[in-house]
DNA sequence: ACGTTTTACTGTAACGTTTTATCAGACCTC
DNA sequence: GAGGTCTGATAAAACGTTACAGTAAAACGT
């Protein structure tokens, strides 16, 4: 049925005048198996051919296929995209991988499809970040042969410990942009998020009342999250944002100081406060986190804090690779310290909370 | 070699007491070919036994998987984040189809190598959003049996007839932003791009100078090409912009409205243009093109003209599984219409060139 | 010069599926 | 009741690759 018309490893082999069995030892690095010479008539009969082995015939042998699953609320949020891309370059350029793409939209019911679906098409490493608290269907993942490496915090107590863990100190980088702001005086502080838990909510929640509680704040350290309409997780976070903004202008006591969940809530905020009349640092101050390049373009620019993601994502392909290569590799956790990165959103305190308001 | 011990289809045949070949027949919509209390039971058995089918095995057998691939200049840009994102949800939920994910980096050699792999792993179908201008690899690869639906522009006179085009009707976007502009009273005009020959940005320019020559402004309106320093399409752009306004801010006499290749310029250049002390739109109007949903959000919020993207993913992916499906469908050329988003980077012409500057 | 090891290959059975024949029986038709 | 046509199944040959189990010839050791 297939009319595939393509070169297959048999014709090789007939030009080079050697059995099929020597080409494919040629081609999966068993070079030491023949004559320098045999090797080199294989070699240009692949390259006059323009030779490429079935992925599918060789999967079907090996059980294995060179491709890794990434998995995302959503690729169009610019924080996942910045992290696909540097997946993507890294698996192709370093181990040759390929990248499957899936935007869960924070669906558990996708996020199994997708999982089912990598199965079935022989894919053996997925990459998930930022995923669903629910993560049984992980369990039953490795189970069936899946290396799966979390992007979204470390390890809940007692979970799973097939699963590997690559991200960022999450608890840490709340905690900086929460001490940066107690730094420049601010006491009355909020925690900005997107309702649904996720691990590294959790863990930034946190961070942030952690750090509060230990300058004497706990009174007026707040989290307010509020549910997004739909959870695709990319400019609905900025929408969100604004909602947020608008929520905390209407309050007769401000905070003045707010620690976002992310750049894209951030900017939603910033934008929205910033409606209403309030100014942004003068009158309240903001930092968001992921540093996003659109962080440091809108205006004010939005001091973040920064996770490595480049180096997060080279780690989280390598590890795949890794125990994909020795099954007998043990999962492990990896957390990498975030930086702050100050800009323009952050003041010292306004002497009284009743500010002077100054266009910018 | 492969120790899975995943279920195949012998097992749903045991189970249901049926032969190989109908449980097939069942799983490949052939359900008339059997009882109907046949059917029922391999349909409990493949639920039982949670059987999933190999996709390599069918693959070699058929030829086909379903998969398609995309290949974008950048993932970490928005712009292709937004298509990636809707192009992957009509795959997956209208037609089964996975997307295999590939950054060009806008090289002719990662392009090559993106569609050799394709055609490696099987896959039949691919759509190349903002291609090179060197497209002979596509030809090839059509010949080699591969369904390509490029998504920057319009055909070029006389190439690659069985190539698909899916796009926005680049030239009007770019005539709306500038005839925009034109209403406006403006008469200095600049259109802002990167340098690089995509089909798509010859277009914009070409619909840029034409509408400019049909308000008899040929002499005062000019394309400003820059170079950026890697042209990776994402952070990249915005810099760019901000070069560009910096050029422009340097000027003695100066364009008071600008038409900018895509919003990622377009929020650069009012960035850079602001830094510059140039008021915006006060004294310089500016529309981008692509309307991302980071166009609303920066301040002040970009006028943009909009691509119908929802619809045109929707087409290509369409597209591409009508072709796979009969390979005799004819390729063809859908053209967009795109539509003006105002917002506030467009205001009348100043009095005079030399405008009093005013906060915003 | 003999048996033994090494070198350099080759033949072939899988891998899990699809699909083309093929077939047995039931049901008509005259 | 013999011949023909459906119906509802099944057997088996691929698809292109890998890797195990050979094997013929050359090299080696004594």
């Amino acid at each position: 049925m297939a009319e595939r018309d393509s070169i297959k490893i048999q014709d090789v082999a007939r030009r080079a005048g050697v059995s099929i069995s020597t080409v494919s030892n040629a081609l999966n690095g068993r070079p030491e198996r023949m004559r320098s010479d045999t090797l080199a008539r294989i070699e240009t009969a692949i390259a006059d051919l323009g030779y490429r082995p079935n992925q599918a015939a060789r999967q079907l042998k090996t059980g294995h296929t060179p491709i890794i699953g990434l998995l995302v609320p959503s690729i169009a949020n610019p924080a996942f995209g910045r992290l696909a891309r540097e997946v993507e370059i890294v698996a192709q350029e370093r181990y040759g991988y390929r990248l499957l793409l899936g935007n869960t939209y924070r669906s558990l019911e996708k996020e199994a499809s997708f999982v089912e679906d990598l199965l079935s098409h022989g894919v053996r490493g997925v990459i998930i970040a930022s995923s669903l608290a629910n993560r049984d269907h992980f369990e039953s993942a490795t189970a069936r042969g899946l290396v799966v490496v979390s992007h979204d915090g470390r390890a809940p107590a007692g979970h799973a410990p097939q699963i590997d863990y690559v991200s960022m100190d999450n608890g840490k980088a709340a905690s900086l942009a929460t001490q940066h702001l107690i730094d420049h005086g601010h006491t009355a502080l909020v925690f900005a998020s997107a309702s649904g838990r996720t691990i590294s909510r959790a863990e930034k929640i946190e961070g942030f009342l952690a750090t509060a509680r230990a300058a004497g704040l706990e009174r007026s350290a707040l989290v307010v999250e509020r549910k997004a309409r739909s959870a695709f997780g990319d400019s609905e976070l900025s929408e969100l944002g604004r909602a947020i903004a608008e929520e905390i202008a209407a309050r007769k006591v401000r905070p003045t100081g707010i620690v976002a969940l992310n750049d894209m809530l951030a900017i939603g905020i910033v934008s929205g406060l910033r409606d209403a009349g309030i100014a942004i640092p003068d009158d309240v101050s903001v930092v968001g986190m992921d540093d996003l390049f659109l962080s440091a373009l809108v205006s004010p620019a939005i001091s973040s804090v920064r996770p490595p993601v480049p180096e997060m994502a080279a780690l989280m392909v390598e590890r795949i690779v890794a125990r994909l290569a020795d099954s007998a590799t043990p999962a492990a956790e990896f957390i990498f310290q975030p930086t702050l990165v100050m800009r323009q959103t952050v003041a010292s305190r306004p002497a009284s909370s009743r500010s002077t308001r100054r266009a910018k």
